[in-house]
DNA sequence: ATATATAGGACTATCTTAGTCCAAATTCAA
DNA sequence: TTGAATTTGGACTAAGATAGTCCTATATAT
């Protein structure tokens, strides 16, 4: 089963109401009580987006979250990899793969599985979170 | 993460391995021990093709496995939704949605991720196990 | 009969994802 | 300078999905 995670789904969520609040800060609790995200599972969403630059965050008391980019220049690949961490369609691609995978002997479809994976990449990379808002 | 997931892995060596064998029936064991895959799962693996009519097998002595279809008439989203079920890239997109998901109307994302939705299966209804044998 | 197959239910183990809890550190403002 | 509101971040738990195993039944060629 392919799916994009729950939390990628709140980031989603979160950026959308973001871009909506044009420009004023918004905090965790804003976004958690209004979209119905769990609070503390969205501050660490929100952390991973400001680690990424997509958000910058301004702390204590009356702070909150920002966009740092315009929503067209965050790819949606950019978004699952900071929060999902590296996304590899099928366990052999992973970085460390020829380590790990036991079958690099007899796995007969590794190329085409690549150039799949290419695909989706590439279909990641060409959606912005402007086409989510 | 985006993934496909082990068992579909396995249906395509399979695969690969049964057109590779023109014809000739061959039977669970033989892939097992060929392509290093878990007897038992793959069992199971080859069952839900032949209910899918992707393949066609016989049982009892000399009995096997063999195709039901060229490889490019199988498209690869039959393989994964054959093996893994119906496929939906969120929670809120499955079928029985409205009931389960208290979102409803906090969702704020529920179109444009069914957009993408739809082109991912296109994406994989366009591929076929030819691209993979 | 018996060995070799598929068929399939039930179970377990392992991994991933989702979610929670707690304790800082930061900042504004009274 | 205290306190409330906020982000930061580590550690943990719960729930669910995936992968894998075990066992028994059924079919069939020889």
């Amino acid at each position: 089963m392919i799916r994009i995670s729950k939390k990628v789904e709140y980031a989603l969520m979160a950026l959308k109401f973001i871009s909506d609040s044009d420009h004023k800060l918004v905090t965790a609790r804003e976004i958690s009580d209004k979209g119905n995200i769990p609070y503390d599972l969205l501050s660490k969403i929100l952390q991973k987006l400001k680690n990424e630059n997509i958000l910058v965050s301004n702390q204590g008391m009356n702070g909150g979250y920002s966009l740092n980019k315009r929503t067209d220049e965050i790819p949606l690949f950019s978004l699952m990899t900071a929060i999902d961490g590296d996304t590899a369609i099928a366990e052999c691609l992973h970085d460390n793969n020829d380590k790990d995978c036991c079958m690099t002997d007899t796995c007969t479809i590794k190329l085409p599985v690549t150039r799949l994976q290419k695909e989706l990449e590439d279909l990641f990379k060409s959606k912005t979170i402007s086409d989510f808002v």
